[in-house]
DNA sequence: ACATTTAGTAAGTAGTAACTTACTGTAAGT
DNA sequence: ACTTACAGTAAGTTACTACTTACTAAATGT
């Protein structure tokens, strides 16, 4: 149940940026705001989507909150898609082989 | 470029639904609506959204109109995660590596 | 020809969400 | 103790988006 909130979060494109940013290893606030076009209480509430997204972690470190990204959300995410993904080819397969069924040569009658 | 539009696409809870109802195979507008608790014009809506995001294809058949799942951008969001999912856990292991490195032994020192 | 079915478009509305500034809190430095 | 640095929260605004009903268009059936 947790991908949908993991897209919904990740549907955002300044949020993904903030996630994006993560890749490089955890990072504080104030960094990732940096080079950000939007404010940085703006970043700390796109982090909170993607920590309560399952997306993200934090750590504090002194007056820091360090953020890093979060395996688990994300290996969700991608269950979800690679079943959707084999399910939907089935539904290709399946759905050629009727029209094949239908109409053997079509093009010559 | 594509997987953007389609994450936004996707992260709607009932948008989500109509493109789910297709992994079963193609089918009409209406009964696509049936049973979803929108009104048929939004099921049109999402779905022109859908088809501009690459997630779906339609193809005119009397007055109907068949909307089927396109691979596409599916295919685009998939690469897109498992990237970003390789590239994520390089950096949880140089993470893991440099902590073992300032802090070999911590249990006891 | 006319009625019916099917579906896209238009227009308007309500709810949400992303952003801002102002503030509050807490840990570290002097 | 006091200032400074860092970050989360509150409150308010604006813009967008998902939805509705009403209309339009086109293909099929009688």
């Amino acid at each position: 149940m947790t991908y949908e909130t993991a897209l919904a979060a990740l549907a955002d494109p300044t949020r993904r940026k903030v996630f994006e940013r993560l890749k490089s290893g955890p990072q504080p606030v104030g960094v990732i705001a940096s080079g950000l076009p939007v404010s940085r209480p703006a970043v700390s509430q796109h982090l909170k989507v993607l920590k309560e997204a399952g997306l993200v972690g934090d750590r504090e470190e002194g007056t820091r909150r360090i953020y890093y990204i979060d395996p688990h959300a994300l290996a969700a995410l991608r269950a979800w898609l690679d079943q959707f993904w084999d399910e939907a080819l089935d539904a290709f397969r399946a759905e050629a082989e009727r029209k094949e069924e239908d109409q053997p040569n079509r093009e010559k009658p």
